[in-house]
DNA sequence: CGCCCGGTGTGGTCATACCAACAAAGAGGT
DNA sequence: ACCTCTTTGTTGGTATGACCACACCGGGCG
């Protein structure tokens, strides 16, 4: 007996995907970082030998994944450009994902809370004035926003991420924005039909207040409860039994 | 002064972006299921009124994402098929991110143990003798998978997979993996650094027992202990500090 | 009956041409 | 000398047509 494993299916390897395989090992490498520029599409045709069509169908994996940015025109900033911003395709890949997996709102919710809580806890650890400020200041904002829905949920939203970010976890952060954008849509539409938005919203900045006093206070067990129950109370009060 | 915002910059709408658009939505809405066939590239092409190369473009968005598998040939099961399984692109997509937004190893890790803890507490409360026979038997084939680590690694993943699936959150069960995946590679290196990786391997099976019998008396507070113990301890000790 | 062998439809690739956007170089007038 | 307009070249975006590799499917031949 060898240690040699099964045969392996060989599986037909696409032009574009040899392309997109190389792109990423530079950008997995280090050789390719967040804002620069790669080649443009004909130098890497004949870089690659290929032609232009799988080169732009790597480019376009890469554009979906929100990896790179496609700039027309010429200068210095046009071209195919690394970009770091791939929190947005991340929510819209979480956002599919929902829909095809049919993985519960209440699943969602339930990991949405477990990162807010640690993020909240971890809030109270590391946060500054500063960072109590800037919460504040937000949570005031969420007060007057009377106009409409989309502003308080901008407000909402960035006060969240906020504290996940006071909290220094990188990625939390981002996964915790990307869930809560998946399901956007959704927490939209459980507003619009509350009889009286404007009262429920009353009531979620007050439960802002007293996390924010939490967080400032260092009392980071108190905060993660006030968040989770933040959370859950209004999926529970207004999603599932409206 | 109006309600009206101020003014939103045009953006130029490419041809692929609609078409992508528009396959998004009949997923979202659910025209368009898991294991569903979309129409060929060539009806797309007629349907939409757009170019193959808009169309084919817009597929490769998709199947970047893991939305869509594409099989080539005819019959029932060739063409462009939905697909539930994103798992593997979203741990292409954090692997990538993690490498453009300088995330770090620790925040990395410590939202694991944010996502272990939570799941082996779930699982402490819902396991089923059959959940803690499988357990079991993964723990098992650890402690004898000593030909190779890439073996050794495939049954952990599976190991700490099943108890977030027993806990029954498929979203963080998904997540789990994806994470898990995007630092593999590190995670291998590591191991190859040991002087002796089965003695280390040896460790980690104790450790898995307790995680087990901790899950089978249904004690999630401890369950949740260890396991976050048992990331963290390999992690600082093997990984950062090695 | 069973095997082979084109027909047909699928995605994959290529080459070419042209369009749209944009910047920098150049031409022209003041 | 300065400003303005035009030109030119480079970039990504789209369209078209052709061809290839693959896989099923059915007819025809042994």
């Amino acid at each position: 007996m060898t240690t040699e494993a099964a045969w392996e299916p060989v599986r037909r390897v696409r032009m574009h995907e040899q392309v997109l395989a190389q792109i990423e090992e530079k950008i997995l490498d280090g050789t390719l970082g967040a804002g620069e520029k790669l080649p443009s599409e004909r130098e890497l045709v004949s870089a690659l030998g290929v032609s232009r069509t799988s080169v732009r169908e790597a480019l376009r994996a890469l554009e979906a994944m929100g990896i790179i940015e496609a700039r027309t025109g010429s200068g210095a900033d046009a071209g195919s450009v690394v970009t770091a911003r791939s929190t947005p395709a991340l929510t819209n890949l979480l956002r599919l994902h929902l829909a095809l997996a049919r993985i519960s709102l209440a699943d969602l919710v339930e990991t949405r809370v477990q990162l807010e809580r640690n993020a909240a806890r971890g809030a109270a650890e590391s946060r500054t004035p500063e960072d109590v400020a800037r919460l504040s200041e937000l949570v005031e904002g969420m007060r007057t926003a009377d106009q409409e829905y989309a502003q308080f949920n901008a407000l909402d939203t960035e006060f969240h991420v906020t504290i996940a970010r006071i909290s220094g976890n990188a990625l939390a952060t981002d996964l915790m924005q990307a869930l809560r954008g998946a399901v956007e849509s959704e927490m939209a539409a459980a507003f619009a039909r509350l009889p009286d938005w404007r009262a429920v919203a009353g009531d979620l900045v007050t439960e802002h207040e007293m996390i924010v006093r939490a967080v400032e206070a260092g009392e980071g067990d108190r905060a993660a409860e006030l968040v989770a129950g933040h959370i859950t109370r209004f999926y529970q009060d207004r999603v599932l039994n409206p």
